[in-house]
DNA sequence: ACCTGAACACCGTTCAAGT
DNA sequence: ACCTGAACACCGTTCAAGT
């Protein structure tokens, strides 16, 4: 019904088009989710899309980064929360969007924008669990600890662990990062 | 060109469709490697792999299979090595098959095919896992230790992780998984 | 600048027909 | 029992044409 006099300016009709994107890759994963029915919910032809978007991958691009901005600053407001409260709240928000966690993992070979927005997000990720670690451990370990916090709580998401799992496999995730210490020295020095 | 009196025997061409399969699942990975460039690859028309294999997600899991079999036949033979020099070598076995890995997980909610072998696959790995770990930890706690090991790698395999963090990860999951019992009982006893 | 109808080359799967 | 040719309903993407 939209013609053409383009009623609506272009970024706001570009946030209406992902929100829709957004909404059905959520509810019936990226496959599933058909350009052509993404377009029927947002009330525009299939092509349409193309003019806003390169491609769908880049449709699911976008999609992850509204995610990922809304979780980062919603956890800013729990920074006080003790660590481990806040990794069990991390993989609570991340699960309802496990489709979208395992599908940019699946079509980083397929698509550079995905692969460059993941790689992007494990920075982030990453650079914010080392910030919880003590200050004088290698820079190996702080990686090593780091992304073995970050596989740990992918899995979680992924595999949808049960809650009482989750809770322990957080709370053992949050101790290992704040005493990493002495286990790191341990490593690497033997 | 193989016409019609099946000059081979059904189990050893369905092998071969496999293996077939396999291959280009692996090169390729499961979305480009399309049904019909399959068939084409193993000398038979498309639909004759529907003789042999209800539909693509079969043959994946077949495929899958295979290459598990034979991780862990090969595994065997290491049993007495260091656990940390066991799961090094598990990683670097995975890693050039990441893609079949990857996709196992994406297509979980669109195969029930899939998403069974896939929790057997968790199931043979996390008893695996569980072997290592001392005997007088919780069954709750086990549960929640084998899991993160797993996720570990799984998480080193999937990112592929560069070969010193790899060690690394290793070491620590190794270490962590034959030391559990104190730190199981702390986080559960707090 | 924005949007469409129609087409393109593919995809996984099925079916009726052959031997 | 095994295999095929031809079709089916879709897919993501493009393009020439409209306003």
């Amino acid at each position: 019904m939209p013609q053409n006099r383009r009623p609506v300016p272009k970024e706001q009709k570009r946030k209406e088009l992902l929100a829709a994107a957004a909404e059905l890759f959520v509810v019936e994963g990226y496959d599933a989710a058909s350009v052509s029915r993404i377009a029927r919910a947002a009330g525009v032809t299939t092509n349409t899309l193309y003019w806003y978007f390169r491609d769908k991958d880049e449709l699911l691009v976008a999609a992850a980064e509204v995610f990922l901005r809304a979780l980062l600053t919603e956890h800013a407001t729990k920074a006080d929360e003790p660590l481990a409260e806040q990794l069990a709240w991390l993989v609570e928000q991340l699960r309802p969007i496990r489709h979208l966690v395992v599908t940019v993992h699946a079509r980083i070979a397929l698509s550079t924008a995905i692969a460059e927005w993941h790689s992007g997000f494990h920075e982030t990720v990453e650079e914010l669990f080392e910030r919880q670690l003590p200050g004088e451990i290698p820079a190996s370990a702080r990686a090593q600890e780091a992304a073995a916090a970050t596989f740990a709580l992918e899995g979680a998401v992924i595999h949808d662990l049960d809650p009482t799992t989750t809770r322990q496999l957080c709370r053992s995730v949050a101790e290992r990062l704040q005493q990493a210490t002495q286990v790191a020295g341990r490593s690497v020095s033997d």
